[in-house]
Formats: structure tokens, C-alpha cells, sequence
DNA sequence: TCTGGGGTCCTAGGACCC
DNA sequence: TCTGGGGTCCTAGGACCC
């Protein structure tokens, strides 16, 4: 029996905890550059304002002077995220956080009631300690847990923020009333194909033949039917021990001609890049460095490409991965186009214990891991990149526009006080 | 005027080998 | 001119997720 613990709209619930006048008030979260809807409060939800949607689309919808926009915080989301985790930590066993706002875990008491009396009062711990309201959904797979959340966020007065979809005659019921395009898995193209065929429920889909759902689609689906039959298929891959890769990129603010200011952005994309393999003890064997146009804006040409190129010996450190990126972008720049974004990508990660020196390779690798860790340390210590790549001085130029950002004094003041609790 | 960022898995097809 | 069958590895691209 899995369980599904998810946060109920998690990026606004973290804005309310640190201004409850946003409580009652249609609030959405706008993602980097305020570009697009990522977190909306249930009464954005009703005024039917999609995710996704971009910021300026906002007015198709409903009033947009009635909606509060904010730009991201991700920082903060993250520490809130941890305090929810670790309160869950307490009281189940085998928590495999699936994203920033949700946890899968495995049922940890036999006895239903019992469990769901402990469930339940975890919900308004969570509630009391964190201020983030969170639902649980349990279930023999995790697709169906995904359903039984669904059902406990969206019926809460019911269900105390708990839900079980246990029995097969209850399971029958829900799945029958689940449109195909809810099923945890089955994306737009995916849908629109089902619904081809007079597939329209999830009930409808599980009758189909699995040979058919394989042949027709892919094992992937296979696997969504049988966990939809109650069966466990591990989707989800639930012990992702360390990433396979890591990747940091950016759109710009504005659309850039000038190749300096496109490789500045790049160092500082590899040097993040970096710091986080470090962060998880990883070394990268391969860096990908790619840019570009803005495909929204017909007048202009559009470019884009990328180059992957392989490290001698994989590594995590700032200026081998930061030369590699430069030397890809290198291969790629073109004069005479416009770039709106642009990234670095580590790939063939590895855990830095079973890392294969090179013989011809003439960096001491000791020396350079005592620099990082100096270099960590001290950006840990006073703020990020305070030391970085000469490069790097010029930022700016890319940097994002962020108008939305919540800085009322109050806030601001419990804000740093939490984040360096 | 304004359209995110970071991941995973699977498959098809090409290169190459015997 | 005719030109097998089976396997592996790699990569690009598509689909999905939050």
C-alpha cells in the first residue's frame, strides 16, 4: 500500500505562510523571467486560469487587477519543503520525496484505522508546525495514489485531507469517473490518441487489451494500465540515488546579440552546474553546452544547436567544467542571430569514489578539490558567488526580469530569519 | 511588449562487428 | 549483377512528469 503525500498548491501555500493577507485572493506564482503561471491558489483555479499560462494571457481568463502575481522564490519554497519532509520523516518509513512538493512512502501502520488516525494528524501537524496544507492519498499502486490524493485535496471536508482507494469496488468507481487525460502518465499526445480510439476513461483504458496498450504505445504504458489494475510496477523509479544529469539554464531577459554576454552566462551556468555535482559527490564525464533563439519572435532568424563534448577525466570541478562549456559554446556560436537562452548540461555522471584518472592528464586533481571546497566555503559563508570566474563579473546583461518579487518589510525580515534557522 | 526550468524513461535508427 | 542474420552500442528525439 503505497501512500502520496502533496502539498495543495504548494509555491502560493508558501507565499501565504509569510503573508496571510494573500489568503481568500486569487495569487499565482510566475515562473523565471515572470513568464508563466507555475502555482496557482484554488480561487486562480476556479477563475480558470491554466498552468502554464503565460503572465500576460492572464486577462483572457478573469480580471487580471483581481490576481496577485509574484515571481518565484524558489529558495524559500525549498526550505519549506525540507520542514514538511522532515516532519514526515518522524512518522513513516522509506519517504522517496518525488519532487519539491510531494513524497511517496509505504504504509506504515497494517491496522487502516490506525494508520489513518496517525495520517490524519499528521496533516494538521504539518498544517500547525509548517502553515502548508498537504493531502494524502493511499493506494495499492502509485498511480492510483496519485488519483486517491487527487480525490483527498479536491473532497476535503469529507476526507480530513486522507483518502483510501483500497477496495477493488471503490477502485472500479473512481476509475470509471477519471478522464483519461487525469491518469498519471498519459500526457496530451497520449490522450488525444486514446480518445482516437473511444478511450475516454481510465476505466475504459483498463479493459484494454495490455498487448494492445504495448504494441499500439510502449512498455511505459503497459506499466500505467497494470498500476491502474492495482498492480505495483515501481513507476516513478522511487530509489533515484543520485541524478544522471544535471543541468542549469536560463531564458534571458532579452534576446542578446553580443558573444561575450552569452558566454558570461554561460560560466555561470557551468559553474553552478559544477557546485552541484560537487553538492552530491558526483563527477560529470561529458558537458553539453547549448543556446537558443527566441522561437516566439517570427521576425527574427531562429538558430538553435548544441555541442556535448567528453572530458578526459570526469569531473566536478569549476574550471574544467566551466573550459568544457566555453569550448562547446565555441563550436556552436553564430554571429548574427539572436539568443534567448541558453544552458550547461552535465552528463555520464558518476559517483566521484569511481573516478578513473587519467594518466596524461596534468591537473592535480587533490589540489583542485581542496581549491572548490575553499571556493564552496566561502561562497557558503557570504552568499552565493561571492568568488567566481572572472567571466562571471559581467552579470547582468542576462540576468532575468523579476517585477513580482514579494519584499514587504516584514516578510522579508522572517524570510532571511527562517532561511538561516 | 510579455511564453520556465529541471528532470526521467523509452524507442528507432545508424554504425559497427562477426 | 547478385549481397544474410544477428548482435551491441550509441545518439537523437519524443513523450511524460512537477
Amino acid at each position: 500500500m503505497y501512500g502520496l503525500v502533496d502539498c495543495n498548491n504548494f509555491f502560493v501555500s508558501c507565499e501565504r505562510v509569510f503573508d496571510p493577507r494573500l489568503n481568500g485572493k486569487m495569487v499565482v506564482v510566475l515562473s523565471n523571467n515572470d513568464g508563466c503561471v507555475i502555482a496557482r491558489s484554488n480561487e486562480a483555479k476556479a477563475a480558470g486560469i491554466p498552468m502554464g499560462c503565460p503572465a500576460f494571457k492572464i486577462k483572457e481568463h478573469t480580471d487580471p487587477r483581481q490576481v496577485i502575481q509574484l515571481s518565484a522564490r524558489h529558495i524559500l519554497y525549498r526550505d519549506l519543503s525540507d520542514r514538511v519532509m522532515n516532519i514526515l520523516m518522524q512518522e513513516v518509513e522509506n519517504l522517496q520525496q518525488y519532487s519539491v512538493d510531494e513524497a511517496f512512502f509505504v504504509l506504515p501502520h497494517e491496522d487502516v484505522e490506525t494508520s489513518h488516525r496517525i495520517m490524519a494528524e499528521l496533516v494538521t501537524r504539518i498544517r500547525q508546525y509548517v502553515g502548508i496544507p498537504v493531502s494524502i492519498g493511499f493506494a495499492p499502486s502509485r498511480t492510483l495514489a496519485k488519483i486517491a490524493n487527487h480525490i483527498a485535496k479536491r473532497d476535503r471536508r469529507i476526507t480530513d485531507g486522507v483518502y483510501w482507494l483500497v477496495r477493488p469496488e471503490a477502485i472500479d468507481i473512481i476509475l470509471r469517473r477519471t478522464a483519461i487525460e487525469d491518469v498519471w502518465g498519459i500526457g496530451r499526445r497520449l490522450a488525444a490518441s486514446l480518445k482516437s480510439r473511444g478511450i475516454k476513461t481510465a476505466a475504459d483504458f483498463v479493459r484494454m487489451p495490455p498487448s494492445l496498450v504495448r504494441s499500439l504505445y510502449s512498455v511505459t504504458l503497459e506499466r500505467t494500465q497494470r498500476e491502474l489494475m492495482g498492480h505495483d510496477c515501481q513507476i516513478a523509479n522511487p530509489v533515484t540515488i543520485a541524478h544522471k544529469t544535471i543541468m542549469t539554464s536560463r531564458t534571458f531577459g532579452k534576446v542578446l546579440t553580443d558573444r561575450d554576454a552569452v558566454a558570461d552566462a554561460i560560466v555561470s551556468f557551468a559553474e553552478r552546474t559544477a557546485r552541484q555535482l560537487r553538492d552530491e559527490n558526483s563527477v560529470a564525464g561529458s558537458i553539453m553546452t547549448y543556446v537558443r533563439g527566441d522561437y516566439f519572435r517570427k521576425d527574427l532568424p531562429f538558430y538553435s544547436n548544441s555541442c556535448q563534448l567528453r572530458l578526459d577525466t570526469p569531473s566536478s570541478d569549476t574550471m574544467t567544467i566551466a573550459r568544457m562549456a566555453l569550448k562547446a559554446f565555441n563550436n556552436i556560436w553564430k554571429d548574427g542571430f539572436g539568443y534567448r537562452k541558453a544552458g550547461v548540461m552535465a552528463l555520464d555522471i558518476q559517483h566521484n569514489s569511481g573516478i578513473q584518472l587519467n594518466v596524461f592528464d596534468p591537473d592535480d586533481h587533490g589540489k583542485f578539490r581542496r581549491l572548490m571546497t575553499s571556493i564552496d566555503d566561502i561562497n557558503n559563508k557570504y552568499g552565493k558567488r561571492s568568488i567566481k570566474l572572472a567571466p562571471g563579473v559581467l552579470r547582468g546583461e542576462w540576468a532575468a526580469n523579476q517585477s513580482h518579487l514579494h519584499t514587504g518589510s516584514k516578510t522579508l525580515l522572517f524570510f532571511t530569519g527562517m532561511v538561516h534557522l
